[in-house]
RNA sequence: GGGCGAAUGGCGGAAUUGGUAGACGCACAGGUCUCAGAAGCCUGUGGGAGCAAUCCCGUGGAGGUUCAAUUCCUCUUUCGCCCACCA
């Protein structure tokens, strides 16, 4: 017998499974489909870390089975390969976003190579690609024809160290999610992708995804962030030295002018006390002559621009804020007349800018009390305690309560409150019912170069235009320099022969559109390209029956901080594809699980900067691809991070030692009858466990628990070891359950049995609940809730048996102290509690 | 500040409609083999007491429910992740 040689082995079946095709998708008639995909990498020019094939493993050992289970499998591979790491990678590193993407794509090519995946690399797809960025270019004209798309020149967040505006989503903390730089905000000329428009749909399509991790689905209906409540209109007046011009002639001839705030506790509008609008709120501008201590409020809007994001958040502590002197609103539930403050805790952004103030909101209560402006409390809470000190404006209430000084919403709890006033609002014509939402609208173009150029045309006469359809993909010019202008015009720009063109509708002279789209958007539909039939040349047809086969995506692997980017980005993406027929299916992602991250030995996140990085390229050297897919399997639940240790691979590479040994345990006894079919007429010792570990496998790489089907196999395998011989039969089970984890070493011992196909065109073993049961069970005996014994009996024994067998037992007798038990429990296959 | 999740031996972790805590692996110790070492194999391995049988304690901490709690409830500590003035 020759030892595990797994060099050898490996490189063999790597290329015996390249040369017969068996990772070729397969469309069998009448059998089900199973699509299952990782997200795909953006191909760094770093290469793996033994941290990134996590997942791929994850989902190579699932398609495995499937195959093995009869499904038609499809399960991809692909390049993110557009956007700014590729870009900065290639500018740092001199060369060419192309040819640097390309070499690095070759790089994660050969890296995954040695892991040996199922992959149908016909199947391969590449952002970059302009075959692939037509559709890109298509599905964004389709957006633009619907209105989705539109230009916008409002100030967006700008990364001056990027050189690009960014998206909301691209933030973190005000930084730049990419470079850490403090953002910007400047106003710009804009593509922005209505994705607001679909914030109901995004977020009542979460109730269908009962496959997803409660978490992720949280967090994108925080991120999508609905509100309801009202709008509500407050006149403002101008007012001299505190003495109110007197009111004759129209609200316009007295200067009146209305200030719309939103709300989501209008049932407090009789306690508003004063109003705050943000800083950039057009109110002020408009206003600005009637504000009597206009200096001081120019002053404090300085200071506010010149905050930065970050500071406005750093500074939460302490809100800052100054009075519109000179200006007064009118309380629509009251008439009386209430201060109007500006404030930089009040966002611009969100609902209208602006905010009626009361008691039962903290902001407003601290606000309140430090520039002493008056509250009023509508709210009564329950509790005595608590309503001393609320009444006495000791302490903010926001729970619920009964409402008092508040006229027809007196007695009423928060609830029915709201309701009654949002209908007087109505009827008044003061206001109105209002969702509102956190999310924003998708800035979406960059002002770089390595990004898919936005087919539009702009034309003195028609205005924008869209690039026909016919003429996609509009190709990302060649230049030479595409380094970022940081004048806020993308590289593009100074193409003059490429800019200056002829518009489409009218022939007369335009200019093409010179930014370019996101990172993001090659991934927003990148799952649907590996479903669509190529021709000759590499085009690919959007062929419905195609893709309406495999899709949805029945498994969804990747890291969870997709969660409020790529993975709302693409819901929006399918979504709209769906309202426009171009899909059958409204949910992308049927089922999705998260990847825990590797983390390296020293509990750091493997990077070069702390020189911890592992690379997979070594361990699969020395230990094998077997034992490097199945130590990572094995180290802990799949979705958890973990810290990588290089002693547990040296642990399973031992395992899959002692399943080689194992088979020469196998050779003198024939192989039963009925093997190709899953059936055991004859049990062997090995039964029973054969079957429970059957069972446990197959569950567990169902719910991708890969940790405990590998510790299962490890205990048949521990319990193989102490036999003499094993059937050819029970070795065969185990390595048809060991296969889609280690499908090398599996392959080999296979073949070694004389097995003329791949063991991934056998057929996966099928449990049998008969022949998992033991005959003989443990019964735990507890007395007073302690174990004080155990007892073997037969699994069909009856209850009064049990009993007297308990009983009788010299242990327990002790432990009774002949005193008579007050009650026996007994559960069925499980244990026996006296309580004395 | 808010939300979500977690806490189990020296380490990674297992155990859920509440039912024998510590599976499996690592590490460690003893043995075997060897001239010797490595590898392999066998045995042991939560803490404490005892020659032993056995007993006591034990799943971050404090209570509670129960015949029985790692599991359920209340409070609390620590850590991780996400969001962060969203009216």
């Amino acid at each position: 017998m020759q030892k595990y040689n797994h060099q050898a082995i490996e490189k063999k079946w790597k290329k015996n499974w390249e040369n017969s095709a068996i990772y070729k998708t397969k469309e069998v008639v009448g059998k089900p489909k199973y699509y299952v995909l990782d997200m795909f990498p953006y191909p760094s020019g770093a290469g793996l870390h033994v941290g990134h094939p996590k997942g791929y493993i994850a989902t190579d050992i699932v398609a495995r089975m499937k195959m093995m289970q009869g499904f038609n499998v499809l399960h991809p591979m692909g390049w993110d390969a557009f956007g700014l790491p590729a870009e900065n990678y290639a500018l740092k590193n001199k060369v060419h976003p192309s040819d640097g993407t390309a070499k690095n794509i070759a790089t994660f090519k050969k890296q995954l190579g040695l892991l040996g995946f199922t992959y149908d690399w016909d199947r391969e797809v590449n952002t970059t690609d302009p075959k692939y960025y037509r559709w890109t270019q298509w599905i964004f004209l389709q957006m633009f024809k619907k209105g989705l798309a539109f230009e916008s020149f409002a100030p967006i967040n700008w990364c001056p160290d990027c050189k690009t505006g960014l998206a909301n989503e691209d933030l973190e903390g005000g930084l730049c999610e990419r470079c850490g730089s403090e953002i910007e905000r400047k106003p710009m000329r804009q593509w922005v992708l209505r994705i607001t428009d679909y914030a109901e749909k995004l977020l009542s399509g979460l109730d269908t995804l009962t496959a997803w991790p409660e978490h992720i689905k949280k967090m994108q209906s925080d991120w999508i962030g609905k509100s309801e409540g009202a709008l509500v209109k407050f006149n403002v007046i101008p007012v001299q030295t505190g003495i109110r011009v007197k009111q004759t002639g129209s609200p316009v001839e007295l200067g009146m002018t209305t200030l719309e705030i939103f709300t989501t506790r209008p049932d407090t509008l009789f306690g508003a006390t004063y109003m705050v609008v943000a800083p950039e709120h057009p109110l002020i501008k408009e206003n600005l002559e009637k504000i009597s201590n206009k200096k001081e409020v120019e002053e404090y809007l300085e200071k506010a621009k010149s905050k930065s994001d970050l500071e406005r958040t750093e500074l939460q502590k302490e809100k800052t804020g100054v009075e519109l002197k000179g200006l007064k609103a009118i309380n629509p539930a009251t008439g009386e007349e209430i201060s109007i403050w500006t404030a930089d805790f009040v966002l611009g952004q969100y609902g209208t800018g602006a905010i009626f103030a009361d008691a039962h909101d903290e902001r407003d209560f601290e606000f309140a009390k430090k520039y002493k402006i008056p509250l009023k409390v509508t709210i009564r809470p329950n509790d005595d305690l608590v309503w001393e000190r609320v009444k006495n404006l000791e302490e903010c209430y926001t729970g619920d309560g009964v409402h008092f000084d508040s006229q027809f919403l007196d007695g009423l709890f928060i609830t029915e409150a709201k309701e009654k006033i949002i209908s007087w609002l109505e009827e008044k014509g003061l206001g109105q019912r209002k969702i509102q939402y956190k999310l924003r609208d998708w800035v979406f173009s960059r002002q770089r170069y390595w990004g898919e150029p936005i087919p539009l045309i702009n034309c003195e006469k028609c205005g924008w235009v869209s690039v026909p359809e016919n003429e996609l993909p509009l190709e990302l010019p060649k230049v030479k320099n595409y380094e970022p202008s940081g004048t806020g015009e993308s590289p593009l720009a100074t193409i003059t022969d490429w800019v200056n063109t002829t518009c489409p509708q009218c022939g007369g002279p335009a200019k093409r559109e010179t930014n370019t789209m996101p990172q993001w958007a090659g991934s927003c539909w990148y799952y649907l390209t590996y479903t669509m039939p190529k021709d000759n040349e590499g085009s690919y047809d959007w062929d419905k029956n195609k893709i309406n086969y495999w899709n949805p995506i029945d498994l969804y692997v990747g890291g969870a901080e997709h969660a409020t980017r790529h993975l709302i980005y693409a819901r929006f993406w399918h979504k709209f594809l769906f309202d426009i027929g171009a899909v059958a299916c409204d949910e992308p992602f049927t089922r999705l699980q998260n990847v825990g991250l590797i983390l390296a030995e020293d509990g750091r996140k493997m990077s070069k900067r702390w020189n911890n990085v592992i690379n997979p390229d070594e361990v699969v050297a020395e230990y094998g691809a077997d034992a490097m897919r199945l130590y990572e399997m094995f180290m802990g639940p799949f979705d958890q991070p973990c810290a990588w240790n290089t002693k547990g691979v040296v642990g399973v590479r031992r395992f899959l030692d002692r399943v080689w040994a194992l088979s020469e345990k196998t050779s003198l006894i024939p192989v039963k009858t009925g093997i190709q079919d899953n059936k055991f007429p004859i049990k062997s010792g090995m039964t029973v466990v054969l079957h429970q570990t059957i069972q446990k496998v197959s569950q567990d790489i169902d719910n991708l628990h890969f940790n405990t089907a590998i510790s299962s196999m490890m205990e048949l395998v521990n319990e193989m070891n102490k036999v003499d011989t094993i059937s050819k039969d029970d070795f065969i089970l185990l390595i048809k359950l060991l296969s889609p984890f280690a499908p090398h070493i599996s392959e080999e011992l296979w073949s070694g049995l004389g097995n003329k196909n791949s063991i991934f065109e056998s057929s996966w073993p099928e449990f049998d609940a008969e022949l998992a049961k033991d005959s003989e069970i443990t019964l735990a005996i507890q007395v007073n809730g302690k174990l004080r014994d155990t007892l073997n009996v037969n699994i069909d024994i009856n209850e009064d048996k049990v009993k007297a067998l308990v009983l009788s037992s010299e242990k327990i007798k002790k432990w009774l102290m002949s005193k008579e038990p007050k009650k026996i429990i007994y559960i069925k296959g499980k244990l026996v509690s006296i309580v004395v």
